[in-house]
DNA sequence: ATAGGTAAACTGCACCGAGTAGTTTACATT
DNA sequence: AATGTAAACTACTCGGTGCAGTTTACCTAT
């Protein structure tokens, strides 16, 4: 019963796996259905068969990718907690995100066809709905609160994940640069607390 | 002999323009040499008699875009003035070189691909010499004078830029949000330089 | 439970029309 | 006559389809 995976089912997922290869190296445009169904070991018509076109066939690997982050960065606002801690925390499960193999899977994919058509990218993102951080509902929290300096708190939470990335993201996604290790993620998450907080706690 | 020297150079730059608009649009894989060659109101003969490739005319106009930025933003170090007056500045002229209009084509034409292959990144910028933004060095500077606390300037430039490419860069470059105004551009730049500065000043 | 049958899915190939980078040919302008 | 041009041409690759024949999954009748 384990084996409740049909083969069609089967095909699917090795299609899919086979699709997502093959547009992470070579792009949208430079995938090939040919060399993807080679890759999947499938004939290229159950391809078709499972997916009416390459576009949709995008669409969907997208969409697979960023269901796997439906679980976005939560951070619920605590009064017992210092601001410094909580903050770290954020900033450390940022850091992971980022980190995570699939996430950056799902970036080599979707930003470099979005860099060439702002329209795609509006439109899939505004289907998958913002899955905005909920870092500023924090910030509101903590202004609330009286513990942060009242600021248009999704403008502040751009600029702390805005440092983050600075050096976890963006080097890595477009230079190739090693990721940090963990005590160089702790680090940037230290420092990311020390500057937000020396500019806005009260 | 200017004459004929301009015209056939005239038509060199019709190319480079109009190849120019093309990779913009459609990336190096999208684009097209027909599409280019009608663009320039050129022949494709015309276009293979300046260029030998496809490639080779991609790379001559990375070239010729990333030499227009040799001008780096050079920030000097100055006794004499305000930390904040001289950070301020810098912030916006960066943020004037992020809005420019031949900057961003850069980035639209190059930075697709080098997210597609790192290595082709990392080939170009080491050919075109680390255009390091000065600013590690005025911290440096900054620091010798006892104005900023120890640290590594480089890091803490990069923490600065991030500030400032996470609400006037990104956004623009991948969601086709509107470029800030020149108020918001001020509040961008002033904002980086509290938050630099709350957190190294001495 | 097993044998048999049916419907669905898979395969491999040939094929289509469009489009590609790059080359040759034949014409027109000077 | 010489040169540079446009248009046609080559030799592909692409996304996508049609089809004949094979394999798999599953349901039923014994």
């Amino acid at each position: 019963m384990e084996k409740a995976l049909t083969l069609t089912e089967k095909k699917r997922l090795d299609i899919l796996a086979a699709a997502q290869d093959e547009f992470k190296e070579k792009g949208f445009l430079g995938a090939s259905m040919d060399s993807l169904a080679k890759r999947a070991e499938v004939s290229k018509r159950t391809v078709y068969n499972h997916f009416p076109s390459k576009e949709m066939l995008f669409h969907n690997i997208v969409e697979l990718l960023c269901e796997s982050f439906s679980q976005a960065v939560n951070i619920q606002y605590q009064q017992s907690k210092s601001l410094d801690e909580q903050l770290y925390i954020a900033a450390m499960s940022e850091i992971q995100l980022l980190a995570s193999e699939c996430f950056r899977d799902l970036n080599r994919i979707t930003l470099a066809e979005f860099i060439r058509s702002p329209e795609l990218a509006s439109s899939t993102l505004e289907h998958l709905g913002q899955q905005k951080n909920g870092l500023h509902i924090w910030i509101d929290d903590a202004i609330s609160d009286g513990k942060l300096k009242a600021v248009d708190s999704e403008y502040a939470a751009q600029q702390f994940l805005g440092i983050i990335k600075a050096s976890a993201f963006w080097p890595q996604l477009l230079m190739n640069q090693a990721f940090p290790s963990p005590e160089q993620q702790q680090i940037i998450a230290d420092d990311a607390v020390l500057m937000f907080l020396a500019r806005y706690k009260v």
